[in-house]
DNA sequence: ATGTGTCTAGACACTTCTGTCCAGAGCTTG
DNA sequence: CAAGCTCTGGACAGAAGTGTCTAGACACAT
């Protein structure tokens, strides 16, 4: 699921650079700087290879940008989805799950997020793209709660409010360490699911933060 | 304080545009597409003027570029700044004259602000720019506090929370009518405050509302 | 009517970027 | 070793944008 470079390769033949290390330059560039400055002369510049590489591997910078979100796309939106349809004991098992998705930024890049959300202010199809995203993203999180015995309404609002949340606090950018955001877990999951968590429940998220 | 173009006019002489007019169609361009879109070029197609009539009026796109910055500040910076440090009988009164900001757009433009932040991402210069602008809003809301009797950590914390709380509430976007927010406003205030706001206060801000 | 000051059009030079083409370098395989 | 495949460099053409310069249009005052 998650494209991860065999960087260690030692690049037989003749080959400088790689398609994927393309990809990976750009999707920086794309997150640190903003979709308008993902340009194929200044990648290449920074590669220390001539644009002609580039066009070996891809028909056109927007070739290139249409893997970027393909990219984004496979990674954020499908980690969410993921995790919330996985069959789960309890509602607050099943939160859990998508909070994996908060604790763990290789499943669920917030900088990726908002630089995409800043790239559709620009191009209408990228606006769709995340629209349609924030949607299955919410319809999952929604029929989580389906699952778990909530009725329609109740199970939408509480899926809104839970994902919605989440995006504020990444907007703030808060840079509190995950310990101090794990500290208030049970309140978390109380307020998201109007149940009690027990104390396995909370222990057993403490596992997977420290198996990360 | 404000620029207004007196539009009006029926600008005499050879005059087809004025220099408020390149400033307004670059201040909505930036709000709707983002600075990388202003572009003199692309301003003077749409204004029906060739670029010379640009560059009688400003030195460069970069001289442009700071009249925007300069208006951002005047506006939104300044209505919170000038709201927190009016001189109010309670607290409960001094947030609702911050409060003033977050209802009437003319005084703070959200949307002008988060395509500053955007803009900040690109620019080392905006982003000094707006560090600075939310240090100087959250002080003089922390002021507005201290002058009320707040212990010098509750009065910071308390103007985060006041602060950081809107922020937030302006990038889920949630079209909320006035009067939905209005509603709650007893209930903010309680909780900003940590005081029982009275029918007078409540009623007081209504009057600005109406009076808009 | 004649300047004069204000603003605009269009031409020019320059920069940055895209996309194409082609020759050729360097493994790999027959 | 020769051919083939994969990848790269460099040249070319062209689009889009910036900034400069000069001639001139237009209203207004003298």
């Amino acid at each position: 699921m998650i494209m991860t470079a065999p960087q260690a390769e030692p690049t037989p033949g003749n080959i400088k650079v790689t398609r994927s290390d393309w990809i990976s330059l750009a999707l920086e560039t794309l997150i640190s700087e903003g979709i308008e400055s993902v340009r194929v002369l200044t990648l290449g510049q920074k590669l220390g290879v001539s644009r002609s590489s580039f066009y070996w591997y891809f028909n056109s910078r927007q070739d290139l940008l249409d893997q970027l979100l393909k990219h984004w796309h496979d990674t954020n939106t499908t980690a969410i989805v993921e995790r919330a349809r996985r069959p789960s004991e309890t509602i607050i098992m099943g939160v859990m799950n998508v909070f994996e998705c908060w604790a763990d930024e290789r499943l669920f890049d917030p900088r990726l997020d908002f630089a995409i959300r800043e790239w559709a202010r620009r191009s209408a199809d990228v606006r769709r793209m995340i629209d349609q995203a924030d949607d299955e993203r919410l319809l999952a999180i929604r029929d989580m709660y389906r699952r778990h015995g909530y009725d329609d309404e109740d199970a939408f609002i509480r899926a809104r409010v839970l994902y919605y949340m989440q995006i504020g606090y990444y907007v703030l950018d808060l840079k509190e360490p995950v310990e101090a955001r794990v500290s208030h877990l049970a309140a978390y999951l109380r307020s998201f699911t109007g149940q009690e968590p027990t104390d396995a429940d909370v222990a057993h998220f403490m596992r997977f933060i420290a198996a990360r």
